[in-house]
DNA sequence: AAAACTCGCAACCGCCTAAAT
DNA sequence: TATTTAGGCGGTTGCGAGTTT
């Protein structure tokens, strides 16, 4: 039986215990006492330390909050995309997913799907499970994040790193947002033969970002025939295709599950700054929350897909 | 200005399982 | 082998801050 709910009571559980939230003063001993004895034995922890708290209570505080690896602030573009991709995999296996998400708790990661995605199931009216909205998603907010990620990740770090096509750890030491990305992941380098390569290409490279931790299993590739990049994301088949050379302005166009998807990229502005970026606003735009009301409301059959190409 | 409402998040609860006895 | 203990996990709650009416 766990302390929490034994019948029998030993003279610590007797001690009256603190709830709620933690003190500074009660934070500062945690964290002394752990950086004197170590993580662990947490009810000998509570027990010893002179903190009037459960075990159970001195973990979560140190896991969640005091432990000096965690991240704390709004989830990146990839972060939330990585969470989208594990949870269609793995479903609210919260602590599963946390491990491919370096400094993110699983609470943490659990909130975020409870307040952001499943409250946007909510006002869509579907089950946040069901395949319409996981369809959604994959069709709609994994495009989205994949934009933000390339527009934020891949561009900024590319016109500020690279003038050739070479790659090396130092760089990748230097990226921003680096501690979420295996530095083991090789970059997928576009063909720089190719006669539609962006203008003014001296200006940045073609190398586009590893995956984030988790997605390495995900095979990728690069791709010259179609000048962009290919990522084959999603084992459901599900792929985009990253066009330098379509315009300046993003544009999601709707597309089924299994249609490529485009858009365009635009260099011209500050976008590319992740440093700026507030997770928020990718979850609180009425265009594409009308675009889903419209998907899940609608129809099973395909969304009309256009091809910039054409 | 204040009441009502919404949101995000830290913390708790209860169940489960592996390890220890 | 049975029982107890400790730790981990996912679900839920409650509170403070911010926003809206």
């Amino acid at each position: 039986m766990s302390e929490a709910r034994g019948s029998h009571s030993s003279k610590h559980e007797d001690m009256e215990l603190n709830r709620g939230p933690w003190t500074v003063e009660e934070d500062k001993l945690l964290t002394h006492y752990i950086a004197c004895h170590g993580q662990g034995r947490w009810n000998l922890l509570a027990r010893c330390s002179g903190l009037k708290r459960t075990g159970k209570s001195c973990r979560l505080r140190w896991l969640n909050y005091l432990k000096p690896d965690v991240r704390r602030g709004n989830l990146t573009p990839e972060e939330q995309l990585l969470i989208l991709e594990l949870h269609s995999k793995w479903g609210n296996r919260w602590s599963r997913i946390a491990q491919h998400l370096p400094g993110r708790t699983d609470n943490e990661i659990k909130n975020y799907w409870r307040t952001r995605v499943q409250k946007q199931a909510r006002q869509l009216k579907v089950d946040a499970n069901s395949s319409k909205f996981r369809d959604a998603v994959r069709c709609y907010w994994m495009p989205r994040l994949l934009q933000k990620f390339g527009s934020s990740q891949a561009m900024q770090y590319s016109l500020e790193a690279n003038t050739n096509n070479t790659t090396t750890s130092d760089q990748v030491q230097h990226r921003p947002c680096q501690e979420i990305i295996d530095p083991s992941m090789q970059y997928c380098q576009l063909g720089s033969s190719s006669s539609r390569e962006p203008q003014a290409a001296e200006n940045r490279s073609a190398v586009f970002p590893p995956l984030p931790v988790g997605m390495s299993e995900i095979p990728w590739r690069a791709s010259d025939e179609i000048h962009g990049v290919a990522f084959n994301l999603f084992s459901s088949g599900f792929s985009m295709n990253n066009a330098y050379d379509l315009g300046t302005s993003c544009d999601l166009t709707p597309v089924s599950s299994s249609a490529p998807i485009y858009w365009d990229l635009d260099y011209s502005t500050d976008n590319n700054d992740c440093s700026n970026y507030n997770g928020d606003n990718l979850w609180s735009m009425d265009e594409l929350c009308d675009m889903l009301k419209s998907y899940v409301s609608g129809a099973d059959t395909e969304v009309p897909f256009s091809d910039h190409n054409s």
